[in-house]
RNA sequence: GACCCCAUCGUCUAGCGGUUAGGACACUGGCCUUUCACGCCGGCAACACGGGUUCGAUCCCCGUUGGGGUCGCCA
């Protein structure tokens, strides 16, 4: 590697559904460093022990492999700078962790946590920005020692100046500033021993040569405490490039509530990944003419990094859907687009999930066109009448089905078995029997109250189209007020202990 | 609430001191067509507001407003 290689990385966290989000800046960060000959990184951070697991690690890289963008380094493939796993990079982040509290630019915390729930909850009140009161900061490090040697809980924080201004570059915004007073003693290692993104990702930045940032706007307020350590650590820091963020059409940050964000939808709807990437790539940046459609090597050839637009795009499925009609039209001939439908769901292994449930009701082949159509379609018909559930009115109708929406999304596995046991819970909570409950379901995830058994369907469609296609009832049944949606959720909130 | 970021049609965007403010999606009128879709032609539609700077501001500066983000032993 020259020293002056451009190299930049992908630090997704395995913590759920391969996100459009991580996509977006896989992008920019893949086609920047093609465009200069470089590396493009991909970096798992899993220091979140509670909430990664393989499972994801894998859904991840399974989406950004189908989407066609390739590392030259990463977990698996390896590279001169692994393991690319945060998990398995412990005793480097100790190293360094160890080094700054021996530099005197970190201390052991022994705050409880409901001590500093306590503290953030009255600072904010008051109007401060930061949450912690810097009790441990002056425990004279001889009595911290000692407190870490007989075995107390203890965090590490670093030490934030107490004044001043930190002033750092944005490759797009320019110089920005924040007062040190702002911001809070960063909590760098947590008491399971494992290092916070803030220490993790700055070691492993520096160790791994990265040359540009490329990241979410969401990181903009952290950079001073990155910046800093790089100052404790005596490394020069990298260029920081944050995108925009993606947004809901509301503007508000994209999310799971409002929109489907799980590479996965995308992918089980039949979006097909040229056209994917080609309109992420949209989000903020264009080619020098007007065309809107291009190929990821277009990106790369003339791609610049200053030339991102900052206003948060909003996703627009709608504009997706006519792109990816183009692909279809302009780039396939009819043989390439049969592989490409066997390749999407007419392959053996799909058919034959379907086929295990649908064969005890067919008297003939030909009932599978009837039998298994939501299987292969985006939107399914459904009225109104049908989805009522006994007893009910559209509103009550409505707000079941809403907590289910809600319930779902917690879901962390979409297995039927899961499905099942949540279904029975809320059977449960809510007092109503399990096949009412269930009715208007069948309705909304198959279009027929006559079909194929509901958590195996849930299952097959998977969690994006299965919750989509509850949302869709919702509307069909006219969309709970404002005031209605809140009411509901604290009493959902309050009945399923939500926090 | 405090701090940080942002601001052109409903949406994605072009514009980088002088333009009838351009394109695309959506919507819409028409043409093509056995229907539909595609395609083609047309229409609707934007510089958030107020101050400066300047001969001249969408563009530069300041303020206001609006939107977003962050304030976790999550990333």
């Amino acid at each position: 590697m020259k020293d002056n290689e451009i190299r930049t990385r992908l630090a997704p966290s395995p913590t759920g559904d391969p996100h459009v989000g991580t996509a977006y800046q896989a992008l920019f960060g893949y086609v920047w460093a093609k465009k200069n000959n470089g590396s493009f990184i991909l970096r798992i951070e899993d220091t979140d022990r509670e909430r990664s697991s393989r499972e994801s690690e894998k859904a991840i890289i399974d989406s950004l492999k189908w989407l066609g963008l390739e590392w030259d380094e990463g977990p698996e493939i390896g590279g001169p700078y692994g393991p690319y796993r945060q998990s398995e990079r412990l005793e480097i982040y100790h190293e360094y962790i160890n080094r700054l509290v021996d530099e005197g630019n970190a201390y052991p915390c022994f705050c409880s946590r409901e001590h500093l729930a306590d503290v953030r909850k009255e600072r904010q009140k008051a109007g401060s920005s930061s949450g912690y009161d810097r009790k441990c900061r002056d425990i004279p490090p001889k009595e911290a020692a000692k407190r870490v040697e007989a075995g107390e809980e203890f965090t590490v924080r670093m030490k934030i100046p107490l004044e001043g201004t930190c002033v750092f570059e944005d490759l797009l915004r320019g110089k920005i500033e924040k007062d040190w007073a702002s911001i809070d003693d960063q909590v760098i290692m947590k008491a399971d021993g494992f290092p916070t993104y803030h220490l993790a990702v700055v070691v492993d930045d520096h160790l791994m040569k990265i040359s540009h940032i490329i990241r979410g706007e969401e990181w903009i307020n952290s950079v001073p405490k990155h910046v800093l350590l790089y100052e404790f650590f005596g490394w020069e820091p990298p260029v920081f490039c944050h995108l925009p963020l993606l947004r809901n059409t509301d503007k508000s940050k994209l999310s799971k509530r409002k929109n489907p964000v799980s590479i996965n939808w995308y992918r089980k709807t039949g979006i097909l990944p040229e056209a994917l990437l080609n309109f992420v790539g949209m989000m903020g940046w264009h080619l020098s003419d007007d065309r809107e459609k291009f190929s990821l090597q277009e990106m790369v050839d003339n791609f610049m990094l200053e030339d991102i637009s900052l206003g948060g795009p909003v996703f627009n499925v709608d504009k997706l859907l006519w792109l990816n009609g183009r692909y279809i039209r302009e780039d396939f001939s009819t043989d390439e687009l049969l592989d490409r439908f066997v390749e999407w769901g007419l392959n053996r292994e799909h058919f034959r999930k379907i086929l295990e449930i649908c064969k005890g009701r067919m008297s003939c082949l030909s009932d599978w066109g009837e039998l298994t159509g939501h299987f292969f379609s985006g939107r399914i018909s459904l009225t109104r009448d049908e989805l009522l559930m006994k007893d009910m009115d559209d509103t009550e109708t409505s707000e079941i089905l809403q907590i289910i929406l809600w319930e779902l999304e917690k879901l962390d596995s979409f297995s039927k078995e899961n499905i099942y046991s949540l279904f029975k819970g809320l059977s449960e909570k809510l007092d109503i029997k399990l096949k009412y409950l269930t009715q208007p379901l069948y309705i909304a995830i198959s279009g027929s109250a006559v079909s194929t058994p509901l958590f195996d369907t849930m299952e097959i469609l998977g969690s994006d189209i299965s919750r989509t296609r509850i949302k869709c009832a919702i509307e069909e049944l006219g969309d709970l007020s404002k005031k209605r949606l809140k009411l509901l959720e604290k009493k959902y909130d309050s009945l399923f202990g939500d926090s």
